[in-house]
RNA sequence: GGAGAGGUGGCCGAGCGGUUUAAGGCAGCGGUCUUGAAAACCGCCGAGUGUAACAGCUCCGUGAGUUCGAAUCUCACCCUCUCCGCCA
């Protein structure tokens, strides 16, 4: 959520900083909307500061047959009191919902584009493998080894579910482990297990919901919604809390399920792990203080690349537009992996700083000392890393001409020492 | 699922219709004293909105209601705890 005081107050800048994510007219209607909602603000507070001082007198007058003039007359100022308030109720339901609506202000960093082919190559790690023989998509690879089943993933639920089965289940399990003994042994995260439904509460601070319902699983009876990624519950693990600065930034680490409905995506990589409607990630989420996010973005996309030079795979970092950047975020870096048996590079990883736009939402704040307003704190988060489409980049850089897939050096201590996956 | 108890400021905890601007304590901050520390004593010490600064207004789990006036009374919901049942 944008700081109303500053749409207030620069209302045609925040409308052209809007506009370059590709929409226009973000702030129609806020103006009228506000000056109502403080007319009405005003003017009842008026009435209720009079009410106030009346029922102070009232108390003080012992024989109360001596206030009936005053307890008549408050009568109905609170009658009035009461239809203004409903009225501010409306107002202000509205308010609050239009401001939901609105998409985060991008980062000045963040380069000016329409669509993803305004991205902006960083950088590239690795090199390509060199295959005497043509590569093979990871389905196939997958299915000829015996460790995806997709077929009877559809049978088990439906289109976008997969089966593990015996090293392929190990290895999505070796990856999970590797990961989250990287981030926290070596790069300071703390580990959480949190729930895998949340509630609406939950997915309105990160920004998942009002806009993007139809995006989520949700449960028929709780109220409750399946998590598409682990930045919910972890970011709002401390939704309300005021933190201590001296406890900044705060790393946190977790490993999830994520559900996601693919609503609109009908027909888009519909062979093989790379758009499952549930798949496997481990996440990497910072709470900071203002002036330290955008280091600890640069931070924490080094955090997630390690993992990929550890397993020795190449990868590239693109630093996406305004035209392609999420609802929440402000900046945000894509880590894409080099997918030889597709010929492309595909998204593994997505780090974004979201500034204070989730922590106003969240209402996740610090003191700058102790006597100190309380002020919100910067929020980011990334993937480090997506698990299936991990498992997807080795099996299709370490296949072999044979149809046997090597497994990475740095990951066979969590293979029980397996070095090849073979028929 | 059944029965009971309870949700008050960072924490503990009083208050159950009108000097409550939420008692008191702990923690925290500042000071006195001290070589220094501890102890003792004194002062400050929730959030939001608003203002040049005051003032004003809102907030005692959430929402509705009764009343001139609600932390306090009524209703609904949510959450926590205890016991019973069931269960990995």
């Amino acid at each position: 959520m944008l700081d109303m005081k500053y749409i207030r107050e620069n209302l045609e800048e925040a409308e052209k900083r809007l506009q370059t994510r590709g929409g226009s007219a973000y702030l129609a209607g806020f103006r009228d909307l506000d000056d109502k909602r403080r007319a009405l603000l005003k003017e009842g507070e008026a009435l209720k500061a009079l009410r106030n001082a009346a029922s102070e007198e009232i108390a003080r007058i012992k024989d109360k047959s001596q206030a009936q003039d005053k307890i008549l007359e408050m009568r109905e100022v609170s009658q009035k009191i009461k239809s203004i308030d409903e009225e501010l109720k409306l107002v202000d339901d509205q308010l609050s919902a239009f401001l939901l609506t609105v998409p985060n202000v991008p980062h000045p960093a963040t380069p000016v584009g329409a669509s993803e082919n305004d991205n902006l190559e960083l950088r590239k790690w690795g090199k390509l493998p060199q295959l005497d023989f043509t590569p093979k998509p990871h389905w196939e690879i997958g299915e000829q080894l015996g460790i995806l089943d997709f077929e009877r993933g559809a049978k088990l639920t439906g289109a976008r579910f997969t089966l593990y089965r015996g090293a392929g289940a190990r290895l999505e399990r070796a990856l999970i482990n590797f990961m989250l003994d990287l981030h926290t042994d070596q790069h300071g995260y703390t580990e959480m297990l949190p729930p895998f439904m949340v509630n609406r509460d939950s997915m309105t601070g990160t920004g998942q919901l009002p806009k993007f319902e139809e995006d989520l699983f949700k449960l028929v009876d709780p109220d409750y919604l399946l998590i598409p990624t682990a930045e919910v519950p972890v970011t709002n693990i401390h939704r309300g809390e005021i933190l201590k600065k001296s406890d900044l930034p705060i790393l946190y680490t977790a490993y999830t399920p994520c559900f996601r409905r693919e609503a609109g995506s009908y027909g888009k990589d519909t062979r093989g792990l790379i758009r499952q409607h549930q798949f496997n990630k481990v996440e990497l989420v910072k709470f900071t203080h203002p002036s330290e996010s955008d280091n600890e973005l640069e931070k924490l996309t080094a955090n997630a690349e390690k993992v990929l030079q550890l397993l020795e795979i190449p990868y590239r970092v693109m630093a996406l537009c305004t035209g392609d950047i999420g609802f929440s975020a402000a900046k945000t870096y894509d880590i894409e992996v080099w997918l030889p048996g597709q010929d492309c590079y595909r998204e593994i990883s997505s780090c974004s700083t979201f500034g204070d736009f989730q922590a106003r939402r969240a209402n996740i704040r610090f003191r700058e000392d102790e006597k100190a307003k309380p002020e919100f704190v910067h929020t980011l988060n990334g993937s480090g890393l997506a698990v299936g489409r991990t498992l997807v980049a080795i099996l299709e850089n370490y296949q072999q001409a044979d149809g046997s897939v090597l497994i990475p050096a740095a990951l066979r201590p969590y293979m029980g020492g397996l070095e090849r996956i073979t028929l």
